[in-house]
DNA sequence: ATTTTATTTAAGTATTTACTAAACTAACAT
DNA sequence: ATGTTAGTTTAGTAAATACTTAAATAAAAT
């Protein structure tokens, strides 16, 4: 998910926000935000859409861009998928076993004295 | 929210997603992922702790990691409160507005040189 | 056609970051 | 004490990135 490297900076992340809930040409986000370049904000859009957080629309000599919120969404998604998926953990539980190199359970700190118990 | 910047590195994720479901030792880590010095690995932990990604807990000379599935839901109401609060989003259109017309100190390079002018 | 306006692209610099190797610390064992 | 193991910190480098100014593009106005 290229949203997370694309949000990873402030900047961006207030560049996402002024265009979150309506459209705005890039001359409007550059005079909201005076201490950064024409340019920067350019490239900083660029990212974004690269990143498929905003869209962009043609009219004229403007280019309005607006956040496209179901990429949050997007995000949440690849987030529940990456860590809540019961498989996926499993598999990555097996890959830390097998670097431990060891036949024996991960270690536990101390273990209570058990009969016949199913562990989770 | 620091997580952003911390999440953004694909290396990092794949270090947390390690560390989601149970502790390990930084050592269980770093062998999980043979091609990435054991120094860049607790470099990235201190990173994703700093962040409040990951535990610690210090036993004998280990050092357990483990994910704090809570920073996620930290993360996910961040993205709201930053981007579906209506108050929010009106202070933001205010600002848009008012870049729009009465323009601010516009940060273009400015022309007619003067004759005797001191450059910076 | 020339100029103006809106924005992008290019080229270069500066800062940040991801990495490595080596020095260091701390806990344990001998 | 000395050595070993687990991990961090430091110092340095190479690559990535954020920023700048300047030049380029493109539509509209003159």
């Amino acid at each position: 998910m290229d949203a997370l490297t694309a949000l990873a900076t402030p900047r961006r992340r207030e560049i996402l926000r002024l265009v979150w809930t309506r459209e705005a040409p890039a001359g409007d986000i550059h005079r909201a935000l005076p201490d950064v370049s024409f340019a920067a904000i350019s490239q900083h859009l660029a990212v974004l859409a690269g990143a498929g957080l905003v869209d962009v629309r043609k009219e004229g000599r403007h280019r309005y861009y607006r956040a496209r919120p179901e990429s949050l969404g997007d995000l949440r998604s690849w987030l529940e998928a990456t860590w809540d998926d019961a498989l996926y953990r499993l598999k990555v539980q097996a890959e830390l076993e097998q670097a431990r190199r060891g036949p024996r359970p991960l270690r536990r700190p101390r273990r209570l004295p058990r009969r016949g118990s199913t562990p989770p």
